[in-house]
DNA sequence: TATATTTATTTACGCGCGTTAAATTTATAT
DNA sequence: ATATAAATTTAACGCGCGTAAATAAATATA
């Protein structure tokens, strides 16, 4: 390898023996070119390590090989996983994914939107922060950018979106429970700022409409996105209080129910499907953590892989469709019941 | 607000009445020319919400307002939380920072920094890998680009490092186990991907000699990002096996620690610092779940805020000084004990 | 071998902005 | 009012590459 410093791509050509614009539609499609050329090129490449200016490429192309991938709250494992499987996707199809977090802050998720914008992706695939997100701000950016929401629907807003099925999430806890023990309520925020944690009451509601039972809502204080200690406070509170109606929780999420499992070990209150255990708590997500919980939580976990899949997929063919896609769909996935020892 | 829009730079002078060459140095630094105009172009850019071309303007820029920040595995909370404070300094200074995590892969690590080169990035904040790292790519990249390496060091390369004081860690957390208890054993990885760990290991034999007490070193096999499945394995076979030459756990980090209290759930061993408790298990630091665990873990603490506002200082002093310092400095903060239950 | 087809080269322009030098205007000081 | 300094304008070039049209060369087909 020549350790000879390369200008440009004009340099580069003159010294592969090629000529600048067939050089350019190397870099555009290798496939594009003949393929003793294709060796001269990259024989030379070998030689001299010579890689086109991103910005000049990003210049003059209307479309860039951009992906961005915005997420509500990167410190959440949750999504810090599900970034991480659309990131290796993105990749694998020849984009360059940009990730970013907007920390739960609707300033920081419309300015990151309006960077997004400058950098001319592809596509993006948006995790909208929910009830905090600026509706508008997106819906503007949607329309000048092919985007794809995950995670937290926006009704009518973005291409399309591609997320969990949450009545299969809480229709398999609640049949699970209450067919294995006495009835469950259901523990939740007061204003959860994610649409799912609606959706999750709602099936919650019907689940036990339909099993004929009478439905309990735990509905505790806090704001903002640190789950497990508003989880353990709200424990502390209706535990302390006696305000808990069963002997079964269901959390809406993990990170509740870390918490919550937290608060029951501080008033020694045993956790467990045994007998001689005073209460069981189940949950929703299958955190990365849910498994190390102790005891380990019985929740319903999502389908990461699939949720992650489909989103890039969708994102692609809206991407080769030119940005419009016929229909505004959407895909939710069901979960799958994992049984620990908390339930 | 008009909705008309702007091509570019050209337009969008004219529209305001100043010239572009005007209009560019308002851009490049608002304070440099004359209020008066200053004010013409904010009014301009209320009505007509123009945003000049980033890419154009980093192609023309020997140095761009980009930071690459690298972290080895971003589901990880430690990481996660770090990367976010160190994101917001990086805005707060002007700057545009991009997050990239090399997911535990050497590959990914190198083509990470690969695409970096390309970014023409004003700085780079890295934390490698450790022992995966693939030592003399970094090295070539820190030459031609101004790094600030932290959490792991290597020696001599980047032009500083900024991290936590192991030494400070480990005895603050030995010296509490032996003054409050029984003689702490050190539970660790047989080989740790991460230099600290090694450094954590060190300073426990060295505060044990101190101390005039007999170390044990428990370590257990596993390789890869999955620390608490790791030690939970790990300590599902040391306490099944009674391995353990004491009552008193000190881990590695936070993460083995977490599996370590999941495998004592498992197995029925009581975990704290009260009389009829088996055992007690400390760590090292602070991760964010480490408060929620069951019981709510001692650890010792990073100062996160101390390690992200000085790594970026150091960076901005880097930058200004031409991608050069001195002296390659090594700056450790210290860490603050956290007493819990479970130690 | 002649013709058609594919692929490469040459030439030239454009992208949007940074930057500079010289000319000009405007603000500040005397 | 005048001299001086500061800011702005004009004009022009360069950055590195995409891309298009015309031409030339290589390959395939008959």
């Amino acid at each position: 390898m020549s350790h000879q410093k390369i200008r440009n791509m004009e340099e580069f050509a003159t010294l592969s023996g090629i000529s600048r614009p067939t050089v350019s539609k190397y870099f555009n499609d290798p496939d594009s070119v003949r393929p003793s050329t294709r060796d001269r090129i990259e024989a030379a490449l070998k030689e001299f390590d010579y890689r086109p200016n991103i910005y000049a490429i990003n210049q003059n192309r209307r479309l860039t090989k951009n992906i961005g991938i915005v997420v509500p709250y990167l410190a959440d494992p949750f999504f810090a996983e599900i970034a991480r499987v659309l990131e290796r996707r993105c990749i694998a199809a020849g984009f360059t994914p940009s990730l970013f977090s907007s920390h739960g802050e609707q300033g920081l998720e419309n300015a990151i939107l309006d960077n997004l914008r400058s950098l001319k992706p592809a596509g993006v695939l948006l995790a909208p922060l929910g009830r905090a997100s600026d509706r508008k701000h997106i819906e503007d950016f949607c329309r000048d950018v092919p985007t794809i929401l995950f995670d937290s629907n926006i009704e009518g807003v973005g291409a399309a979106f591609v997320g969990s099925d949450n009545f299969s999430f809480v229709s398999q806890t609640v049949e699970y429970l209450s067919r294995t023990g006495k009835v469950p309520c259901f523990f939740e925020m007061k204003d959860p700022a994610n649409p799912n944690a609606n959706k999750r009451r709602h099936a919650y509601l019907e689940m036990m409409r339909r099993l004929d039972l009478e439905p309990h809502l735990v509905k505790i204080d806090g704001t903002g996105w640190g789950f497990e200690e508003i989880g353990r406070q709200g424990a502390l509170k209706t535990l302390r209080d006696g305000l808990l109606p069963t002997n079964t929780v269901l959390c809406s999420n993990d990170r509740l129910a870390i918490g919550f499992l937290s608060a029951c070990h501080e008033l020694g209150v045993s956790v467990g499907r045994d007998e001689d255990c005073a209460i069981r708590v189940a949950s929703h997500d299958d955190h990365p953590y849910s498994r190390f919980t102790c005891p380990p939580l019985t929740t319903a976990a999502h389908d990461y892989e699939a949720v992650a899949d489909h989103a890039v997929e969708t994102l692609f063919q809206l991407i080769e469709a030119g940005g419009k896609l016929e229909k505004r769909e959407e895909t939710l996935f069901a979960a799958r019941l994992i049984m620990r020892g908390s339930a």
